[in-house]
RNA sequence: GGUUCCUUGGCCGAGUGGUUAGGCAACGGUCUGCAAAACCGUCUACGGCGGUUCGAAUCCGCCAGGAACCUCCA
């Protein structure tokens, strides 16, 4: 097994050689989407992200469970909101439709939104309603160690008591003055003890729809509850690693610190890994801020800002084409540049398959292969490995024009370079147009049209053939010229 | 205001002390009846000002501009 692996640890803010905690095992957690809207392409890029992670561990010869939550109880719109009302609950009420229904439509689309993307599904995909029972008993653990506090029907983490033991903002690098000065003080916050405690069971409002019994009240979980709860079912009081996007670093993640610590007296996570915002005209893309594009209207090209469609798979390598850790602006020509690299790349992989050996080689594949994989283990460097992707495209190219030759062991070991890193590791897949019923007519229509116009061109009619292929061209058929005769193909 | 971070060639985007990142675009060429497509080649940047160093995009300081988090957020 390789071991290379050198990831970014948020905790630590440095780069960390991967060791797992159990040898050949690696447990993966990474918070999952709130379903509560259409995912959009912010959300996207956490998914891919750890989707690459996930495909390379696998790669790599590791077991692993890797768990992603869905967050179907919905977070507290505010947490001291007189209302108390979360956010499944308010869209369900806008909607007239049972919250499940809300929760149950926007899964739908997420799943196949992922398909798309060719993200692999996790190993296990918990809810948070499915696991009231589990946040109710680590409650309980936190109660009994004395780190939280009951009013009225709430429980409230004590962060002043654990911070007395314990370095509250450890992970985003905030001490609590800092955490207290900054923390606003918010309406109906007078159950707390301070501002900055937060709620991990709170009593539900009259209107509150979800709710559940408890021996403190009928209510719903706190909002950074789910994963500590899940996380330790799954995949045990200490795992390998947490991801997430880099918003959920503060205060998400830094409660769940506290509520394990809290709870078990250590922390869960031994790896915190965080994906960067992608941003939109310099600013982050999100549904708050009503700046965000989804991937359905990505994919369709119905939205006022695209240019066009972009294909599930321009999207997939847009975002692996910058580092996860860096922020990634869109635009319709940063698109446009992706789309048209990863169609070389295909393109490129296409050629690979009919490329002859010969009996000596001038490149070096081994050396190709060892700069791809040693991109990846440096903290999951994809726009390097891509880079190095690219210099095999040229490889294959020169090979196929006979500037560059490649015995048979050396064209095997680039055949299983790109079949097992674009495809396998990457998770890029070549996007064919889709079938329709008219296929078969429209094909032979248009293949009898080209058939006419190699006749043209074979009596040197040139006005004829030009005349069919400016038509054909202006109808939206795409027209090459080959050696063989002619290919064509629909416009995108 | 506090914490953290960013500023790279026409665009996107790697790179943490000394050698060409890469993609797209552009330009030149090959191919072609002409195109298109494809392929090959060319294009040497690092916000500003100082400092450290034999040498800085890369380290330090100041300035300018921008972002994320501090409230739900991927």
């Amino acid at each position: 097994m390789k071991n290379q692996l050198v990831i970014y640890n948020t905790l630590s803010r440095k780069k960390e050689l991967f060791i797992p905690l159990v040898e050949g095992k690696a447990g993966l957690y990474v918070c999952g989407p709130t379903v509560y809207s259409d995912t959009h392409l912010g959300h996207a890029r956490p998914f891919i992200t750890f989707d690459l992670l996930f495909r390379y561990l696998l790669y790599s010869g590791y077991q692993v469970r890797y768990v992603r939550n869905i967050t179907d109880v919905g977070h507290l719109e505010n947490e001291a909101e007189e209302s108390g009302e979360d956010k499944i609950s308010k869209k369900a009420r806008v909607e007239q439709i049972e919250p499940m229904e809300v929760v149950q439509k926007y899964v739908n689309t997420f799943r196949r939104n992922m398909t798309q993307l060719n993200v692999l599904p996790p190993g296990i995909e918990p809810t948070a309603s499915g696991h009231i029972i589990e946040q109710q008993q680590y409650i309980d653990s936190i109660l009994q160690k004395g780190f939280a506090y009951e009013v009225n029907g709430s429980v409230y983490f004590d962060v002043e008591k654990y911070n007395k033991l314990h370095h509250y903002g450890k992970l985003s690098g905030r001490n609590l003055e800092d955490v207290r000065s900054n923390t606003r003080k918010l309406e109906g916050q007078d159950e707390k003890k301070n501002p900055f405690d937060f709620a991990l069971w709170k009593k539900a409002s009259p209107e509150h729809i979800m709710r559940w019994p408890s021996k403190w009240s009928e209510g719903f979980p706190g909002w950074h509850l789910e994963c500590s709860a899940m996380s330790k079912k799954y995949l045990g009081e200490v795992f390998d690693i947490h991801g997430g996007g880099m918003d959920l670093v503060f205060p998400h993640h830094e409660c769940e610190i506290a509520q394990s610590t809290a709870s078990q007296g250590k922390e869960a996570v031994r790896y915190w890994m965080h994906n960067n915002m992608i941003t939109i005209n310099g600013q982050k893309m999100a549904r708050s801020l009503g700046n965000f594009i989804t991937l359905d209207q990505l994919f369709s090209g119905n939205h006022e800002m695209l240019d066009k469609a972009w294909s599930p798979m321009t999207i997939r390598f847009f975002i692996l084409q910058a580092h996860y850790r860096s922020t990634i602006d869109f635009s319709n020509e940063a698109l446009q540049a992706s789309e048209k690299g990863l169609e070389r790349l295909m393109a490129a992989i296409d050629t690979l398959e009919k490329l002859p050996a010969s009996g000596n080689s001038t490149v070096d594949v081994k050396g190709l292969k060892e700069k791809c994989f040693a991109a990846l283990d440096d903290d999951l460097n994809s726009p390097v490995a891509i880079a190095h992707l690219f210099d095999g495209v040229r490889m294959i190219n020169s090979i196929a024009h006979g500037q560059e030759q490649i015995d048979s062991a050396g064209l095997d070991e680039l055949k299983s370079l790109f079949k097992v890193f674009v495809f396998d590791v990457l998770g890029l897949f070549r996007e064919t147009q889709e079938s329709t019923e008219n296929d078969g007519l429209l094909k032979g229509v248009v293949d009898f049209l080209l058939n006419l116009r190699i006749e043209a061109k074979t009596r040197k009619d040139w006005a004829t053939a030009d005349k069919i292929r400016n038509e054909l061209n202006s109808l939206g058929i795409e027209i090459k010229d080959t050696k063989e005769g002619f290919e064509w193909s629909l416009k995108g």
